[in-house]
DNA sequence: CCGCGGGCCTGAGAGC
DNA sequence: TGCTCTCAGGCCCGCG
């Protein structure tokens, strides 16, 4: 499901009911996701306070008390929600509504806040590990991760560089977690369509022979930039299951202006262009073969 | 180094 | 209604 913009709603979500309150209780439903959940994975976090829950790519990071830190990701199909507990019958004891459970809730952090922060994930592509915050930095995870790319210092000359010398198509140099963080399938192709730049064309044309930046690297930044900025602000995409952690959907899939519209009208101004879907790398890649250069 | 195919999983939707 | 087939927002591995 998530890229970015959606991983970035959900920690704004979770962040109110997270950052500052202890697990009181996990429970660990299913301990098979991408990768087994951590031994003791209960133990080690009940009693423990969540100093901030930050972002790294499309990773979420709940920095603890124990000098640890949670790291979360959604997969494919991952999401979380937020309910209040119920403890009104009797305090200090949880009554669960079990009528809120839903198929595939894998994990739920009962929070001091009063939350209940539920992780539920079908396809089973996501994952939770608890690395020690000294180490995170060289976390074969996190290590290779490029540059954030609404960060100040991701720019035309930082993508180009990262571009440089790649034979391989724009398409994949983006969808490349290790040339700049956080994009998927949708925002690339919304991001070239934005700048109107072919996925087909090599990663290496956004530098000049002498190796320097050229005006596609810098339309392209812009283009990334603007996308990823917007569709944060309409609480991400909600194609089959992405959901605020509220429950609201977001919005800006209605936006989407080449994604999953084959056949459709090139949105670009004056262009007379019809959308295409095409396959790279096994993903289908949707753009306009007119205006996109 | 690179593109490609396959695998990991389940569910939704299309077509018959 | 129910079956089968394809595809899906991520990521990793191995092959040629």
């Amino acid at each position: 499901m998530p890229e970015l913009p959606e991983v970035e709603t959900v920690r704004r979500g979770l962040a109110p009911v997270m950052e500052g309150a202890r697990f009181i209780a996990v429970e660990a439903n299913r301990k098979d996701l991408r990768r087994p959940l951590p031994r003791d994975f209960a133990r080690r976090l009940t009693g423990k306070t969540v100093m901030a829950l930050g972002r790294r790519a499309k990773y979420l990071l709940a920095d603890l008390s124990s000098n640890e830190v949670l790291l979360m990701h959604l997969g494919m199909s991952g999401s979380f929600r937020v309910s209040v507990e119920d403890r009104e019958t009797t305090p200090g004891r949880f009554h669960h509504r079990r009528s809120g459970a839903k198929p595939h809730d894998h994990v739920i952090f009962h929070m001091s806040s009063g939350a209940r922060v539920i992780f539920n994930d079908p396809r089973r592509f996501g994952l939770m590990l608890l690395v020690p915050r000294t180490e995170l930095a060289e976390h074969p995870l996190i290590k290779q991760v490029g540059p954030e790319p609404l960060g100040h210092a991701f720019g035309g000359a930082m993508l180009a560089e990262a571009c440089a010398n790649k034979k391989m198509t724009l398409k994949a140099a983006l969808s490349d977690q290790k040339v700049v963080a956080g994009l998927g399938n949708i925002y690339v192709c919304e991001a070239l369509h934005r700048a109107r730049l072919s996925p087909k064309r090599k990663a290496s044309t956004l530098a000049s022979k002498g190796g320097t930046p050229n005006a596609h690297s810098a339309r392209l930044v812009e283009a990334i930039k603007s996308v990823l900025d917007e569709a944060i602000v309409a609480g991400g995409s909600s194609l089959r299951d992405h959901r605020r952690t509220d429950g609201e959907l977001g919005d800006f899939q209605h936006r989407f202006r080449v994604y999953d519209r084959e056949g459709g009208a090139c949105p670009t101004p004056g262009c007379r262009g019809l959308i295409r879907r095409i396959v790279q790398s096994g993903r289908s890649t949707f753009f306009c073969p007119v205006c996109q250069k």
